[in-house]
RNA sequence: GUGGGCUUAGCUCAGUUGGUUAGAGUAUCAGAUUGUGGUUCUGAGGGUCGUGGGUUCGAGCCCCACCGUCCACC
């Protein structure tokens, strides 16, 4: 029998008065995480054109997240049980969370199908044929390692109907019980403990979330998260779906809303009560020369900053901030250097740290709500 | 010097037997991007078709001369 470390749990500090806003801290056996926490996305094991280096000590990130459907592609799960698990393959210390490859079957994978059994798809590498079930991901998750994994679902498009919402939803609970189950009949396989977070779905009618919220609720697991929004339902609704399933989530248990999104909806979903965020808006829109700024954004291919030779961002946390200036990284992105792609990801990804950090700041001090609106209004600026 | 080829958007090039407002890729200028293929998508601006003549109802296209350029030969 294997000796395990540390159980995970989560501590709530602090509620704000005026919103359902927390502050909490989720322990693993990697180390601590404070939340309202945003999780960089290093989908094939590193965070793209960030070293940990950076990672740790400039931006801060307490949690990294990876990809069981790309980590399963490449390098494939022997190779990450000879390293020791993913861990010890790319060195990165503190927590890690895998996606459990769900939404990349249906926005990556060709030829994809669907049955009871599982999904069956192709690479989007080499075209090769494949199947995941519920039990297989769970597996590929107990040979990569990470501190929390996610169960296999399916994430149907924001445009679905009723109908086709319904029986999916009925699809992801059935894969759920056999998730839970395999998960409890297996062992982790580095001598420390995963949790596993199911995942509510119910696209945007507020039945399906209801009934999809108490049956993960029902399910008593170390955390919760919410998936299926941000893929092309209107805002609101998102927001509208966020607080009918975080009034039957349990609130002492983490609730981690999947892929969202921007700054402005990451204040949303947290003043509803959401603890964990991941999304690769920082970090693919900074290599597209998009930076998110406390005072507005900024799109630094734009020709307006030509010969403005004034700091990247002069509030800005990272080392980065004020060590170029706007018009050189301008150049490095015209120019196409990888250097513009690395001081843009590693700016963006210190503001969403920031932010996730003083949302933390304000909600224990109890004027998270004020706080947020001046901020809002700031984000919203385009410079 | 002789013979031949080429000349169309900033760049690389399409352009049918001569027929509406001459296209593409790329670059430029903007926009998008939400559980990541360093991806992809959308829109915009940009041309006296080397110059000057000619033929024709009509020329990027046919004819002549010249400019530039490339190749071969002397």
């Amino acid at each position: 029998m294997l000796s395990f470390s540390i159980l995970m749990i989560f501590l709530l500090q602090k509620t704000d008065n005026n919103s359902n806003a927390r502050a909490g801290l989720i322990t693993t056996a990697h180390g601590e995480i404070q939340t309202p926490i945003f999780m960089p996305v290093g989908t094939a094991g590193t965070v793209k054109a960030v070293h940990f280096q950076e990672l740790k000590n400039d931006i801060k990130s307490q949690i990294i997240l990876s990809n069981t459907y790309h980590l399963y592609l490449r390098p494939g799960t022997d190779i990450l049980e000879s390293a020791g698990g993913l861990h010890n393959f790319n060195g990165w210390d503190k927590p890690i969370l895998t996606d459990s490859g769900g939404f990349q079957v249906f926005s990556l994978a060709q030829n994809r199908k669907l049955n009871e059994e599982g999904a069956t798809f192709r690479s989007h590498i080499d075209g090769s044929k494949h199947l995941f079930t519920p039990e297989k991901v769970i597996d590929i998750q107990r040979s990569i390692g990470a501190d929390i994994i996610m169960a296999f679902d399916e994430c149907p498009p924001g445009t679905a109907d009723y109908h086709y919402a319904k029986q999916s939803l009925g699809l992801t609970h059935k894969w759920l019980v056999r998730c839970i189950k395999h998960f409890n009949n297996t062992d982790p396989k580095y001598g420390f403990l995963q949790s596993l977070f199911p995942i509510v779905q119910g696209c945007i009618y507020p039945d399906l979330r209801r009934q999809s919220a108490e049956f993960i609720a029902a399910q008593n697991t170390d955390g919760n998260a919410i998936g299926g929004l941000a893929v092309g339902e209107p805002t609101e609704k998102m927001y509208e779906m966020i607080e009918i399933v975080n009034e039957i989530l349990p609130s002492d248990k983490p609730r981690y809303l999947m892929g969202v999104g921007t700054p402005q909806n990451i204040l949303e979903a947290i003043e509803r009560g959401v603890d964990m965020f991941d999304c690769v808006m920082p970090t693919r829109n900074g290599r597209n020369g998009m930076i998110f700024t406390s005072e507005g954004i900024i799109n630094l291919r734009n020709e307006k900053w030509k010969n403005d030779f004034s700091p990247l961002d002069p509030n800005g946390t990272s080392f980065v901030d004020c060590s170029y200036s706007k018009a050189y990284i301008r150049h490095l992105f015209h120019a196409k250097e990888l250097l513009a792609m690395q001081i843009a990801s590693v700016h963006n990804l210190a503001f969403y740290l920031w932010l996730v950090g003083e949302a933390r700041k304000h909600i224990i001090d109890g004027n998270f709500l004020l706080w947020k609106k001046n901020m809002i209004e700031k984000l919203n600026r385009r410079l």
